[in-house]
DNA sequence: TTGTAAGCGTTATCAA
DNA sequence: TTGATAACGCTTACAA
């Protein structure tokens, strides 16, 4: 039971796009489709459109997590800018693991997503032929490769950044709180970063000195209890992302240890708490929702056969607030 | 170009119902075709499948943002369980504005989802009809509705019981910083909550004691910051959420008052910051992650036609940490 | 500019 | 149990 021709022509009002080629239809005939449109409350059905179109005007995300706000404020993001050009969102986590992540892309490119979007460079090595195959444009988030179309910023030299002002302050035994690097080239770039900054400064980032903790506040402070009980405990604590330095901020205070003053600690995200707590969180600016909308963009423009810049650079930015300072001087204190 | 009907009749392998009915096809048969399927690297077109079978395995949510951490844990939950049973979810929000939610929801039902999940009960007076006429169940999260399926608890009763434990441990002067109250039965029902609570006990909720604010820290900060103002300033602050709560408590600290010795601070969610922060803070715990996890339940058996509860409750408890304290002896102080 | 018909890749129905 | 054949509601190409 179909409608009539005439009101099939038009289409979903909430999308912007002309439905036929403007001038292609006279105004009388398009007054007359779109008031029956109106009486008969019609609405294109989009899942025999994209059958027919082979486009679902669906854009897929997978992120590891929506439980840590910096993804969350990027799906925000890239949803908003999405919906601003009538295409809808798809989206999966899956918590750190490269398997999941994989199945859940198959899931999302056989529901005939027209594009992808994913954290980072490390993937399932199956993942980029099956978006191939499917000849899905892909676009990383959080990440710069060479290879891939990407959108983020350089994580080392982010981290290194970080590393160079704890340095430049004068710390010398830095210690780090890393996020899990297994599968995951962000926390293991940032961890690179700072021990290479380090390194081209003449200072070793101790091994000792460095604690792998999944992300969580609980994590946070665990890792902040193990360094700070390290005989040669390091001045200033680098963290691989807000969440964990506010659990060394918190773990700090229970320590009964005064930050900056018995250390310095810094984050990486700048959440929107990094600037209300404590001591202020010093840490590197990530400009999340920028992601999303941009990677929005390059997608829409990828799809429809558009040349874009294979890498798209965000700026990230290291926001010095209270939880950093010069270490005591060597001898007093303790 | 089709793949061979036998192939044709296997379906999507990540997920798990059986695409033919067990037993309708010999087992001989059935490995001829899985063996073809293997080979071809065949996976079942979703869009054909979801034009012919009207059913598109897919399942609607409509957010006010993913940006607050509450919501976001609840999408999480809901993704996880739908994944878990071969559905996927399509996402939007709405920024607290029922006409773009409307609009939203026309999207997402012109995408031919299964089932809507939407939160609270304040909704453009025109989605019901849409819900209806596309025949998507729809179910309400975070409130419980006499009239409409809803998945969550009675905000006004956690609300009150948050006020009575504050009377009970002595308060009088007690203000409020509520979210915006205008489309947003949430909101409305905790303000509600507490002022009933409270003149249950015989006390009033002083008008000028409760101010409204969009919800974050910033604007948390700032209710706080009037209410402090006042000349009759309350020895007890409730808050509509955590974030708000969280602004409260850094603004005590910015404005020297000690929490809870000079005034009493209260938020709603318990967010994983509450255990963390500074002196503790008491608030009303809410299941965000299992509320998204029965919705799931609830929508697919729906989807296959059982009959579901119209309300199911998830639990909510006070939880009661440093934050609140007995207000100071009436005289002393100040 | 308008009308018509042939797919799009499944599901569903009905014969065989 | 298997095979064939209409839909499903659009888009697209082409004819009028």
């Amino acid at each position: 039971m179909n409608v009539t021709t005439a009101a099939k022509r038009r289409r979903n009002s909430t999308t912007r796009e002309t439905p036929v080629p403007s001038g292609s239809v006279r105004a009388p005939t398009r007054e007359r489709v779109e008031a029956a449109v109106q009486r008969l409350g019609y609405e294109a059905d989009a899942t025999a459109r994209a059958l027919a179109s082979r486009r679902s005007h669906t854009i897929g995300a997978i992120v590891p997590t929506l439980d840590d706000a910096i993804f969350a404020a990027g799906i925000e993001g890239l949803q908003r800018a999405l919906a601003g050009e009538g295409y809808t969102l798809l989206i999966a986590s899956h918590e750190y693991d490269l398997d999941q992540e994989l199945a859940q892309a198959r899931t999302l490119l056989g529901r005939g997503i027209d594009g992808l979007f994913l954290i980072g460079k490390d993937h399932h090595p199956e993942l980029r032929a099956r978006t191939r195959a499917r000849g899905a444009p892909t676009v990383l988030g959080w990440t710069l490769s060479a290879d891939e179309p990407s959108i983020g910023f350089d994580n080392a030299r982010a981290a290194a950044s970080l590393a160079d002002y704890l340095w430049s302050i004068g710390h010398r035994r830095i210690g780090m709180i890393a996020g899990p690097t297994a599968e995951n080239d962000r926390a293991r770039e940032r961890l690179e970063g700072v021990r290479a900054a380090l390194a081209r400064r003449g200072v070793a980032l101790d091994p000792r000195a460095v604690v792998e903790r999944a992300y969580g506040l609980e994590e946070g402070r665990e890792g902040m209890r193990a360094l700070m009980a390290l005989e040669d405990r390091p001045t200033a604590v680098a963290c691989g992302k807000d969440v964990l330095a506010f659990g060394a901020l918190f773990e700090a205070a229970s320590l009964g240890l005064d930050v900056p003053g018995d250390v310095s600690i810094a984050g990486f995200d700048d959440l929107p708490l990094a600037a209300q707590i404590g001591p202020g969180l010093t840490t590197v600016g990530v400009p999340a929702s920028l992601i999303g909308a941009r990677a929005a963009e390059h997608l829409i423009r990828r799809i429809a056969g558009e040349t874009v810049a294979t890498a798209t650079e965000v700026p990230t930015r290291l926001i010095v607030r209270g939880s950093t300072a010069p270490p005591r001087a060597r001898g007093s204190g303790e």
